[in-house]
RNA sequence: GCCGGCGUAGCUCAGUCGGUAGAGCAACUCACUUGUAAUGAGUAGGUCGUCGGUUCAAAUCCGACCGCCGGCUCCA
């Protein structure tokens, strides 16, 4: 964003808090900055409000923007500040926050204790802040205003603080800029892939079945059983060997293995058998351990790489599931590599390897490569408390991705409860952040696990682990997929790769040698033999985005032919049977992402 | 889990002040036999998310629960 949307944006937020604080005096007032689209504010409010309150507040802060009230900047020791926002507790605490170094003004820990906070002040409000504002309110295009919405939001993004009401609006430099992002937000909606795999019979949710635990539909089987021919190929490539291991463990190999005591509010409550306790597994990397460890291990035999398509139950909270992208059930592209030390760094790019070559077979290029690491104050809480280790492992990955000319962002406080890891950013059609896939290092299981090998001096070692999910789940990559097609797969992927269209009812039969012959071929073809118009096939088909629709009539029956148009409109004209057929094998055997 | 909203046919939605529910598409049947994005006619389909309350009467008002949606927290 540029640096004149930013400040006007900030300057909005400004506006709307004022134009609350005048309609409901005693509002307590939070953070409210810029963001990627608009701008938001946390309240306090001195009652609840609804969206049905947004158009009264949007009208007071128009009726704001037309005073053209200079925004004017001040600057103010501790004290005085803290007497100005005496009736603001949070502004007090943000203020107390600088003055102690814990907080720099964007909420990062770790600056310099401040002398003095600065104040902006437009009309009758003034607030704590530091910048940069429009000149003025007049700036602010009315007609390029809008609220949109309102949310809880904890004050400094913490569960245990008080929960703020959220005003969230957006603001652009003129109309039309606004009603194209509107535009674009319903544009968003369209490749969603929860209205996608519900219009393309992917995968359902159902409400007896439980939240959280889709069902594919036999078009979701087919991306799945795709996904997982891909995973097996690239993996037996790259030297993985694959296990398979139960859903469900006793509880002490996850006491054993650190997930209870860090991970427990993410697992299924345990269910008794014969006195014992059992867990659906959240990760199958115990499991793996055991496997590991169940043989003597000399150094010839590692890296040891085993994969399994591993079934997992995360109970996530229910305000967090989102279609596939976010569920309790998932089958995972996992693996563990158990390397030593030595080996680290070449494994390592070796999974990151792995990683750009499904990019670039997707075509994903709007992705962004996170280092997450952990943070002091996590350490025994949510991380492993072993500081040696972490910094020891967050340099190893560090320098080999820096090693590797991997552009990557550092991110403290996202690091597995285990170790450091590498987590490729996503964003779904409608904007929201996940991690795709994953490349972990840990150095805390193998401890747990007393895993070692035999190394070439005689001498027992311990291996590192690393856990990785280029592919990420079967969920959230279907998910994904939707979307970043919009539906519209990929030869290989798609559910049903060619539709055949007879045009007339005598022309049935010889659709249905064609589609004899073609499925024993091994593609994935149907026919349409409704009583229809050719017409509406052909529409039918391309809404459903099958890649090929095969037009056959007359001339084609009697030429052993197929009339070609692809789901993009574009007509290949008719072919020989054959050709078509040579063409179609070769697009879905290259894992293409072009049809012709 | 928390804040706010929503829940009517398979899908998208209408249903006014409380008076026993409607459209389009899809499905099914029949007719048409069509040359590259919707042929026509007909039939069938709903305990209005669930349970309880108010009322002579509830899709409509109230409450609880379930589910979904937008965020927060969290995450493959």
């Amino acid at each position: 964003m540029d640096e004149k949307l930013h400040a006007l944006r900030h300057s909005a937020a400004h506006v709307m808090a004022q134009a609350v604080l005048e309609l409901y005096p005693g509002t307590k007032l939070g953070f409210g900055p810029a963001i990627d689209d608009g701008f938001y504010y946390d309240f306090q409010l001195p009652r609840p409000i609804t969206t049905d309150d947004l158009p009264a507040i949007e009208a007071r802060m128009k009726a704001i923007l037309h005073g053209k009230h200079a925004f004017q900047r001040a600057e103010l020791d501790i004290d005085a500040a803290r007497a100005q926002f005496s009736d603001q507790p949070f502004k007090v605490e943000q203020i107390n926050a600088l003055a102690a170094g814990e907080m720099d003004e964007h909420g990062n820990a770790g600056a310099n204790a401040a002398a003095s906070v600065s104040t902006y002040t437009h009309a009758t409000f003034t607030d704590l802040c530091r910048g940069p504002h429009a000149a003025d309110t007049g700036e602010i295009p009315v007609d390029a205003l809008k609220l949109l919405s309102i949310a809880g939001a904890y004050w400094r993004g913490n569960e245990k603080n008080p929960q703020l009401t959220r005003i969230y609006g957006t603001v652009w430099e003129s109309k039309k800029e606004l009603d194209d992002y509107l535009w674009r937000l319903e544009e968003a909606k369209k490749r969603d892939h929860r209205k996608l795999g519900k219009e393309l019979e992917i995968f359902i949710l159902d409400e007896e079945v439980g939240p959280g635990l889709p069902l594919w539909l036999p078009n979701g089987g087919v991306l799945i059983e795709e996904l997982e021919a891909l995973a097996k190929e690239m993996e037996h490539n790259a030297g993985y060997v694959r296990v398979r291991t139960p859903h469900i463990t006793k509880e002490a190999l996850f006491l054993k293995s650190g997930h209870l005591p860090y991970y427990a509010e993410s697992m299924y409550p345990p269910m008794e058998l014969e006195g014992a306790r059992y867990y659906l597994k959240p990760m199958n990397c115990p499991m793996h351990h055991k496997l590991f460890a169940a043989v003597p291990r000399s150094y010839r035999d590692l890296p040891l790489r085993l994969a399994e398509y591993g079934t997992c139950y995360r109970y996530e909270k229910s305000g967090e599931l989102f279609g596939l992208m976010r569920v309790r059930f998932m089958q995972m592209n996992d693996a563990h590599l158990y390397v030593p030390e030595e080996l680290f760094e070449q494994e390592f790019m070796g999974v990151i390897d792995l990683y750009l070559k499904y990019f670039k077979l997707f075509a994903i290029d709007k992705y962004v490569m996170r280092f997450s690491t952990h943070s002091a104050e996590g350490l025994g809480k949510k991380y492993v408390d072993n500081p040696a280790l972490w910094a020891k492992t967050e340099e190893m990955v560090r320098r080999a991705m820096i090693h590797g000319g991997i552009n990557f962002v550092e991110v403290p406080g996202e690091a597995a409860f285990y170790g450091p890891k590498i987590d490729v950013q996503i964003w779904s059609a409608i904007g929201r952040e996940f991690t795709l896939a994953t490349n972990q290092v840990d150095f805390a299981q193998p401890l747990r696990f007393d895993l070692k090998f035999i190394n070439k001096h005689g001498q027992e070692e311990m291996p590192l682990v690393i856990h990785r999910a280029p592919l990420s789940t079967h969920e959230r990559m279907v998910g994904f997929l939707l979307e970043h097609f919009a539906g519209a797969f990929p030869a290989w992927l798609a559910p049903t790769q060619a539709m055949l269209v007879p045009i007339a009812d005598r022309h049935v039969e010889y659709a249905r040698r064609v589609a004899a012959q073609l499925n024993a071929e091994g593609l994935r073809v149907k026919i349409d033999d409704r009583a229809d118009r050719m017409n509406a096939k052909i529409r039918d088909a391309q809404m459903q985005k099958i890649p090929y629709i095969l037009v056959i009539g007359d001339k084609e029956a009697e030429a052993n032919a197929v009339a070609v148009r692809l789901r993009s409109g574009e007509d290949l004209k008719a072919m020989p049977l054959a050709t078509f057929s040579a063409l179609a094998k070769k697009i879905v055997g290259e894992r293409s992402l072009e049809l012709k």
